[in-house]
DNA sequence: CTAACATTCAAACGTTCGTTTGAATCAGGA
DNA sequence: TCCTGATTCAAACGAACGTTTGAATGTTAG
């Protein structure tokens, strides 16, 4: 009997998508050759043809593997807030926290490659291919549904479009911050150290985002009158 | 005597341009080969590299032609503001807007190719490439200094670090609403006609970001203690 | 052991890419 | 008109790409 530990049912699998995970975030997925990809998985050239069937196919493997876990976990802690108030309403901020807390949670998670596909999907948002960016959408709808009539029930009086405009700075701002960690740069004097800190980013990000969504409503009259 | 006006003297380089815009903003700078976008501006396959040297050096004047004018519009529209304020503080809204706006009126103007370089350029924020995003740091630096001790000046209250993070999640919602004009459809129920209306979506956005920028400042001492 | 299956491997395939080349074409001034 | 420099053109270059192939190797069950 061999004393090593069995080897994993798809090791080479994991290698490919957490180097391919890796290179997606630094180099986006054009850039990102075969023959690179597999070097730095310690795979043959063909595996990854043999266990994904293309490279589209790995991609949407890499996101997958992700994101369907991310929101379920997303919609099981707004169900557990809601379970605990009772009937009682939801307050924005614990809705934004519930959103925002998954992505955060993850960038801290360091063992796991979570920091590198967080970076990675932020950008995705706004990928040139549709094909991609229909992936993402299709990968988060439910979530965005479940969050989005939580955020109506919170807020039954906003006007339903403003909402969803509010909702889609939210998202916006997140998507951003997690994909530009190093864009801060553009504005220097942002301390390296508070740039990671998820603790500090969230206490930031959520008290910005519960601000925007709760904004006074703008006179519609104005913009009317001024067009 | 020709009749005709006389040939402008960059004509080709425009065209070129003009269709390395659109097509950079439809597949992004990788999936669009130099053989269709040559075809698209109908020159020779050769006319970039004689124009400008290389597709990289195309990418960098696609970019430097926008970018440059933009904002050295907001730092006018910026001293502008201030003189007319005589030695008295701005407003954030005046601030934001003067930002704001100047991305927004290049959305409206329909006749150059304005739009396609809004949603690229709020793409481009987050490319994995290195030397396009600094590219793009150094074109937006001197606004960017500019703007940020104009707010310093409208909020001497604020902490400098709350700031530069403030300034960051603004530039963030900007940039992902200009890059993402059809993800909003990840929140289904927005309406289509809405969504290039430039003075309703500035309305909208001031009003979320403004607020965000004057979010109350959270308890630092929540954030230690929680740690 | 052996048959059956899953995985890995080196090699090659055809395509597309950005770039280069050298001749052809055009313009304007002497 | 002819010369000169700028621009356009068709053609080709070598390199890199994603994918396929068929044999070799490893693993498991009978």
């Amino acid at each position: 009997m061999n004393l090593r530990a069995v080897k994993p049912p798809h090791e080479t699998r994991t290698r490919i998508l957490d180097a391919a995970e890796e290179l997606f975030m630094q180099h986006g997925f054009e850039s990102t050759s075969m023959r690179l990809l597999t070097a730095k998985a310690g795979a043959n050239l063909a595996a990854v043809n043999y266990h994904f069937g293309s490279k589209d196919a790995l991609i949407e493997a890499v996101f997958r593997r992700r994101l369907d876990p991310m929101n379920t976990s997303r919609i099981a802690e707004l169900d557990r807030l809601e379970k605990d108030a009772g009937g009682r309403a939801l307050s924005p901020e614990a809705i934004i926290r519930a959103f925002v807390g998954a992505s955060l949670r993850m960038i801290e998670d360091s063992k796991s490659g979570g920091r590198n596909f967080i970076r990675l999907l932020g950008r995705t948002y706004t990928d040139p291919q549709k094909h991609i960016r229909s992936l993402i959408g299709q990968l988060y709808a439910p979530a965005m549904e479940r969050f989005k009539s939580a955020f109506e029930r919170a807020l039954p009086q906003m006007p339903r479009d403003e909402l969803v405009w509010r909702i889609h700075f939210m998202f916006g701002t997140l998507a951003y911050t997690l994909a530009a960690t190093d864009t801060v740069q553009l504005i220097a004097g942002c301390k390296p150290e508070d740039r990671y800190d998820a603790r500090l980013l969230e206490a930031r990000l959520t008290a910005f985002l519960q601000a925007g969504l709760l904004a006074p409503l703008h006179d519609a009259g104005d913009v009317k009158k001024a067009a």
